[in-house]
DNA sequence: GCCGGATCTAAGCGCTTGCTCACCCTCGTT
DNA sequence: AACGAGGGTGAGCAAGCGCTTAGATCCGGC
């Protein structure tokens, strides 16, 4: 086999854009720490020695455990801002897309909950300029679901009295998967998925 | 005035029932601490300075900084079971009750969201036996719930296809404002719970 | 006027933390 | 065979952590 290869097929793997493989290894096992017990009482012993490396490791590939953070952060808030903007550019009426949406939105927080734990819950963690940054992303987020919204009311098939308020009770309802959703639990990422995109169409009045 | 009297009117101030006056001002020192840096990213030093004591004080008064956020956690659990049972045991028809579920449980988590933040998200700092007798009064709170919705499908007033998946979401749904909730914000307390009774209504699926 | 318990403090102990430093090993290149 | 660069380590530093201890201060009851 060909050595200086980086990442066959690297797209659809979890962290694929994360290379060397070593910063790959010690950024996965960032995740599930920070996700087990939060960031400020997680170690960079414990990041380093769940990668199989020593603590020294660590900071041949990172600055400092905060722009670990920052990486996991800004990756994955990256890809939940696709995930809804592919939902919301696409083709069918807005009850559709806004399905779509929720589905594809509530989809990817309960199977990967272990990032979004740590992408939606440690945001304080972060340095006051990163923090500035992941907040944009999230008013982009915003933006998204509100204009699906909108344009359903525009064109008459939602009923919302309060379009604002409702967008943040839809991302609000969708983000909170990652709390609570449990791999040992009874319902699978679709089976969620689907019970709340019909939740979300009640919500916004959608003739059914 | 007289010096021996403790907490006058003690039943509706928001931790009057915790005495005396010095272990009150560390707990709620405490709360804010927690609510604004999370638990592992609070000091013991930064609890005593903020209450206008000495790190050792707050030994006096609790055995580990553990024990304070436990106490916390304990009373916010009471408080948030207590008000979705005062509704959930009210008269009227389901809709009602579950309105009024929502509306006060949302106004809690809103008005009171600093201390909502330490009980709702700091659940994983605790011991493994505080942590268990937690979740028992969320199993509770959730018990509550699913019955105000049961019964409104039993007298026909709802059409909820998924009881336990819409329970889930509507506790998710109600519990997440504390996260984002901001008192600088343009909604208050009382609004958000208007909103969200009525986003609920909509989810059950109850005539308008 | 003195006592005993409760309350609070100054100092600090033992330990862990994030991070650094001097050094080593493994390479592809010459 | 020698090299230089990048990835890795073991040991450890300065700072900060939760918590303890010895002693000062307050105060109602005799």
């Amino acid at each position: 086999m060909s050595a200086a290869e980086e990442t066959p097929g690297a797209e659809d793997v979890p962290w694929g854009e994360v290379t060397p493989e070593a910063a790959r290894r010690l950024l996965v096992a960032a995740v599930e720490a920070f996700a087990e017990r939060g960031y400020h009482a997680t170690t960079t012993r414990d990041i380093a020695g769940r990668a199989g490396m020593s603590p020294a490791a660590l900071y041949i590939h990172y600055k400092t455990k905060e722009e670990l953070l920052h990486r996991i952060s800004r990756i994955g808030h990256d890809k939940a801002l696709e995930i809804l903007r592919a939902a919301a550019d696409g083709e069918g009426p807005a009850a559709e897309r806004l399905a779509d949406a929720v589905r594809s939105f509530v989809r990817w927080h309960a199977e990967r909950h272990t990032t979004a734990r740590v992408v939606q819950y440690e945001l304080d963690a972060l340095g006051p300029e990163h923090r500035a940054e992941i907040v944009e992303l999230r008013r982009e987020s915003d933006a998204t679901v509100r204009r699906i919204i909108d344009e359903g009311v525009a064109a008459g098939e939602f009923e919302v009295p309060d379009v604002s308020g409702t967008t943040v009770a839809v991302l609000s309802l969708c983000i909170d998967v990652s709390r609570w959703f449990n791999t040992q639990g009874r319902r699978t990422p679709d089976e969620v998925g689907a019970l709340y995109a019909d939740l979300v169409l009640r919500m916004v009045g959608a003739q059914k």
